[in-house]
DNA sequence: TTGTACGCGTTATCAC
DNA sequence: GTGATAACGCGTACAA
């Protein structure tokens, strides 16, 4: 690979003149910045941002660190991050931890050394608190979305969890439910703690008692779903369900709709369905009913993320910021408010 | 940030010595591995990727820019590269070209620039090829998938889309269909005038006259499929309908399918029905029917473009390489053979 | 306008 | 086992 030097050399001047003249400064003879630039196109020279980076101490690029890539949830979040991103003039790489919290935190790792200006990193599961600790203390500019670290001093994009489970018990009691049973999911998941507790919540503000709460475990795949709803109708045997299902997860929510369907409920006049993600179902080989489900704000929350970082970096602003979000109700086909009789 | 020398300096050796320990190699007594260890944790020290890559020419990383990240229909293809580039013990960073051909090429640069060993790349307009030409005449290391350079040496990983045509028609006749209605798209995708060429081979080989073949101009996705099917039936007014469209994707399809059914059309009695691509439906506000298609070995050919660039990366080959994939049928619910009357 | 000299943080070479 | 030293390719004071 040819160098600045080579360029140098076969134009006849100095590195500085080449140098100048990549990153169209000013302070070159025309007749030197043809001779330099004809040097460079029979060389076929480009810059090594290695170098370059290395002695400006900046690599005009920030790196997302994604739990995984194969996932269309994550896609408002990254095009709100591209979206936003070109307005500052940076690239952006992705990468994907593959849902190995180990990969993911390698991953973190490599950014770290030096690769990029700064880190996007959405979520993480409550074991990685250790390591988000250290991040921390590294003083590393990141942006962390979807992970609470409570005191840590870190740039924190949140979304509130019991405001969702609250909008989901609230619609589900407009619809006339009482006895409202929460599927629940992935204990290790922050959110997935959160929408219970908000859902405990809820229901007390609303007079139930806590002995009275419903919880179903399952884990929070569609799979999943469909597999603790079979247990479930097969064990209740002919006793009669609850009002509604509130499900932590969209994806379980669409296994249970299927166990539901084939058991011969009917959705929404049997028993009412609310997810939470604003998902899709992964399978077409059904005829999934439009899902009444919780949406979060990922596209703005992707946006938000940029512009937090970018101050970082530009040291603009002196502490860390906390941003919280708040999801909305998007109401389809599982809900219904029911005719007073 | 801590450098090497800092952490020498605290630790009262060389930085040779901080080099060995950082790269776990031997020739470093107990003693000083220790208070070099030490030092490292005090100073919170990392090492920076960017000068040991300057320095060893070599970055450990291959890049891999796609038309846009947030598409389903490359899932399959980033899971192959994942899976397989950790066999190399090599990072990989993902970048999306946004569906701009101008931001593909700026990211292209940008990892030509140093910032990785090669690049993988998925995909092109036909209007790239003078920038294709471009990259290959550079000597940067790159596979290049979906897009055939034709003569030129480059790693060059492609789908034989003729040849999913002639399973498209073959299997349409084999259902009874003799008179079939290609919907095509976008030419300025390679691969459309390609499946365009083999439906009408394979109708020729099938003994169906060229001017006897109905082609349908389309976009390529669902919305556009969606209004081509809704002018095309209402121009028609009553005459019959051809005994099956094929569909250069499955978008289109998708489309096409939400049109006739809200005509009243039914599939696959009435009206045969094969895509391409093996995708899914973008809405699923519709109970779409299972859509019999041509399925690609992305996750093979992610694979593929690791290993062939892995290669090239070590030099074991001399040349470039070749290779062509070739699709399968999947036969779903819109087409079945029809009783023998 | 132009060139020299130095430093960025790292690793490899070669003495000791 | 240990430590100078040079080199990677670049940007930038500073001097000319």
């Amino acid at each position: 690979m040819a160098s600045i030097k080579d360029v140098a050399k076969r134009a006849g001047c100095s590195a500085t003149l080449v140098s100048r003249v990549i990153n169209h400064q000013p302070g070159v003879s025309e007749e030197k910045r043809e001779r330099i630039q004809a040097a460079i196109n029979e060389l076929g020279y480009t810059q090594n941002l290695l170098a370059r980076s290395l002695v400006l101490k900046k690599t005009n690029t920030i790196g997302v660190v994604l739990d995984t890539l194969c996932d269309e949830y994550f896609f408002s979040l990254i095009e709100g991050i591209e979206a936003r991103i070109d307005h500052y003039g940076y690239d952006v790489l992705f990468c994907s931890g593959r849902n190995s919290p180990r990969k993911k935190s390698n991953y973190i790792n490599f950014f770290m050394k030096n690769r990029v200006d700064g880190i996007i990193i959405y979520g993480s599961k409550l074991d990685d608190m250790a390591f988000i600790e250290k991040l921390v203390n590294s003083g590393f500019p990141f942006a962390l979305i979807e992970n609470d670290v409570g005191t840590l001093n870190a740039n924190n994009i949140l979304l509130n969890n019991e405001y969702g489970s609250s909008l989901a018990v609230d619609h589900l009691f407009d619809c006339g439910c009482r006895n409202i049973c929460y599927v629940a999911g992935e204990p290790t998941i922050q959110a997935a703690q959160r929408r219970r507790i908000g859902y405990v919540e809820a229901m007390k503000r609303h007079g139930v008692p806590e002995s009275d709460l419903l919880i179903l475990e399952s884990g929070w795949t569609e799979e999943e779903g469909y597999e603790t709803f079979r247990k479930y109708l097969k064990s209740r045997g002919k006793r009669a369900l609850p009002d509604a299902f509130y499900f932590g997860s969209d994806q379980t929510a669409f296994g249970g709709m299927k166990a539901l369907m084939e058991a011969g409920i009917s959705v929404p006049d049997e028993v009412m369905l609310v997810g939470y993600d604003d998902d899709k179902p992964r399978h077409h080989d059904l005829p999934y009913l439009p899902l009444t489900t919780i949406r979060q704000p990922l596209e703005e929350m992707g946006r938000a993320a940029v512009d937090i970082l970018m101050e970082d970096l530009n040291g603009s602003t002196s502490g860390k910021k906390k941003l919280m979000y708040y999801p909305s109700l998007v109401i389809r086909e599982t809900t219904c408010r029911k005719q007073e009789s």
